[in-house]
DNA sequence: CTCTATAATGAAAACGATTTTCAGTAAAGA
DNA sequence: TCTTTACTGAAAATCGTTTTCATTATAGAG
């Protein structure tokens, strides 16, 4: 299960296994959509109840620090955070329900070259992002 | 030149014209990278030094909603505008001097067909944008 | 298992960015 | 020139996030 592999990675890296902190790596884990630190908040005090905001935040900082979740732009907003994708991979989000999917395999290269050739710029990373309706919401 | 076509704009659609107004609208028509309204404020205020950090919020948010200048999203954080793209174009940055330039002519149409039948999304939108290092910063 | 060092906690306070309130000012049209 | 009311900046309020701090509990040593 993903919440054990982000708990022992953090457990790996000298940080402390407490109830807060499982309660908030449990919630994001299972995620299907980007959740904000709000709704993080809400959703784990349902399994612990005398969860503080404060760690919410901080257990956040530490998954992102460890590259095990990423936060995800959005036309709305940028402060909501989804497990982070492996090796070069785009995001796919449902405009309706938020469900956010990884696809691979953009092919750019012939774009970029185009591109460097008319800027002259030397271009070093891209950010690609796809919105529309998931199969349930069309 | 720019800033008059904005101001014209804005009076067009019942928004009075003021000097507080063509100081804020000055400074971001002629910038070559993304501002903060913080930016906005210490550059428009070398023009008219009265100028309040509200009514530059409260210009951009006019000129955002008018569709002359547009939201930039960056790893450092996504508060800053620059002039709004005319028709389908996409952002590329330098990373060290913040240049902003467009460019059209993506096309992502093969790929964004691949995805769709892959995942079953119906595809609306997408967001591509571009890093790298301008001919200057290399 | 007990003890100890200290990382982690939540409450409260502080903070920084943005928004709202408000009384005075000035743009624009009559 | 006069009148209406949109616009202004200062101050206060608000919102999300971070810092501070005294207390608690994890993890490792003994
Ligand atoms: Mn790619
Ligand atoms: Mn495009
Ligand atoms: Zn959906
Ligand atoms: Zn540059």
């Amino acid at each position: 299960m993903l919440a054990e592999t982000w708990l022992k990675a953090l457990q790996e890296h000298g940080y402390r296994l407490t109830d807060a902190r499982r309660a908030v790596v449990e919630i994001v884990a299972l995620a299907w959509r980007a959740l904000t630190p709000l709704e993080v908040f809400d959703q784990a005090r349902a399994k612990y109840p005398e969860l503080g905001l404060v760690t919410v935040y901080r257990t956040l900082e530490k998954l992102e620090e460890l590259h095990l979740i990423q936060r995800v732009h959005q036309p709305e907003g940028c402060q909501a955070f989804i497990t982070a994708s492996q090796g070069h991979q785009h995001l796919l989000l449902c405009q309706n329900c938020g469900q956010v999917m990884f696809f691979e395999g953009d092919d750019l290269d012939t774009l970029l070259a185009s591109i460097a050739a008319k800027t002259g710029y030397a271009i070093r990373e891209h950010w690609l992002q796809l919105f529309g309706l998931c199969r349930n919401c069309q």
